[in-house]
DNA sequence: GCAAAAGTGTTCACATTACACCCATGG
DNA sequence: CCATGGGTGTAATGTGAACACTTTTGC
């Protein structure tokens, strides 16, 4: 075997020369949201013909003159109006035919916002809050990518606290627990995720109560983003399989 | 605001269509190795003038009739002769201009090998290990690619027994803490290096001795990858900021 | 007063850390 | 016999899991 040059070879043409090796590149957005006790995620009904009836994730050609983080910003805040919002990349799907149009690279990002602080925008196509564990099919393999994120959204919430992006600023100890259960799919001891949470020292304690709520309140919180700043440095190691 | 539908559109327009919204797209491989206690990353020199004295990462524009992760299968296997390594996709990067030649979308991909399992195939540009401390400048963007993904390497092999791929069948307790301490630039307690590993359960022993050591020798293992598929399974709950 | 959820401590098992001495081998 | 690393145990501390009763509020 002397696997050599291959013919077309961008370190030797420009690319303008090299066509078949130029695919379109999207990004799509999973966008989290919660609500009644559910994780949910912003979809739209997809207008391909092929998948008609199916839910799709929001995404959009990456635009020539732009990043690929911009071009994910972009989808999001023409969808929900939102800006600065926590938004990160998780994989790169490239199948071959995973789009019927042709080519198409996708790069998914994974969003957490608050679903009360905006509105939808663009409400064509029937852009829709949609439970998380409702989902069967969607369009395209954005199952497969909404499944990806889903992961990734409950690894990453045991090892940084983003979780609070989905929540409103203020919130009771048992919402952040609901919330942690709906995402996780466990349930938690309610003594034991108090005295973690407080151990962690990441909660302010706002002085304040819930209202309307047809119990005793709970008191109210909200995250110290600066304690959470001062904190982060520390290295960690450990084995853990 | 009124974010309506772009120009380009995917949905409505074949890709051919769309000479604007094509980009070229590449891998590149992150391959590590371990050799003289130091972990170390397989280089080229790059054969571009811009970066005529500068290392670059072993990648290749992805074929139009191969999936990503094919992509990188080949330039590993073009570069290293081994195949069924490990290897896996970490980060995509889009910045506008990260490479000279014009838009190209780079999917970056971390392989963990056995430095002595593999004759270094095509020996043209100086294909060389590196070690990866020592590493200030490289081509393109990919001192950050590297960077990336030596992260990706510390935080998972504290998750996942992936360590084992970088050493030689048999090793000892020695061999596999000095590539930890390398990996993660701390060091460990002798004593409790061993029983944790130990605990985990997931070492054979040979009963054979390590040969030609100017001291006592160790005895040599073998990690257990049966034992492992078995007691992957188990879910995990934790919060730990 | 009843329903619903808030708030609160202790115990036990287990994991992590820190730490020091003798042993086997090659030279 | 000396240098080098191999091999081993224990005590203290910290962490995670299990578990039940009283309190506050709205109705």
């Amino acid at each position: 075997m002397t696997p050599a040059r291959k013919k077309p070879n961008i370190n030797t043409s420009p690319l303008e020369l090299m066509p078949d090796f130029q695919f379109a590149v999207s990004v799509d957005c999973v966008i989290f949201g919660y609500e009644n006790d559910m994780l949910k995620v912003l979809l739209i009904k997809s207008d391909l013909p092929e998948f008609k009836s199916k839910w799709s994730l929001l995404g959009d050609l990456v635009h020539p003159d732009e990043d690929l983080d911009a071009a994910s910003y972009r989808v999001l805040r023409e969808r929900t109006g939102l800006e600065d919002v926590f938004l990160e990349q998780v994989h790169t799907f490239g199948q071959l035919n995973r789009h019927p149009a042709g080519r198409v690279v996708t790069t998914a990002y994974f969003s957490l916002i608050n679903v009360k602080d905006h509105q939808l925008k663009q409400l064509d196509n029937e852009l829709h809050w949609h439970p998380v564990n409702d989902i069967k099919t969607m369009a395209f393999d954005h199952k497969v990518i909404l499944d990806t994120c889903h992961k990734t959204l409950q690894k990453k919430i045991q090892e940084e606290p983003i979780i609070f992006n989905l929540l409103e600023k203020k919130f009771s100890l048992r919402d952040l627990q609901n919330l942690y259960e709906a995402i996780l799919g466990v349930s938690l001891d309610r003594r034991n995720f108090r005295k973690k949470l407080f151990t962690t020292d990441l909660l302010t304690d706002l002085d304040e109560m819930e209202k309307d709520v047809p119990h005793r309140p709970g008191k109210l919180y909200t995250f110290n983003h600066a304690r959470y700043a001062k904190m982060k440095k520390k290295t960690f190691v450990g084995i853990d399989f």
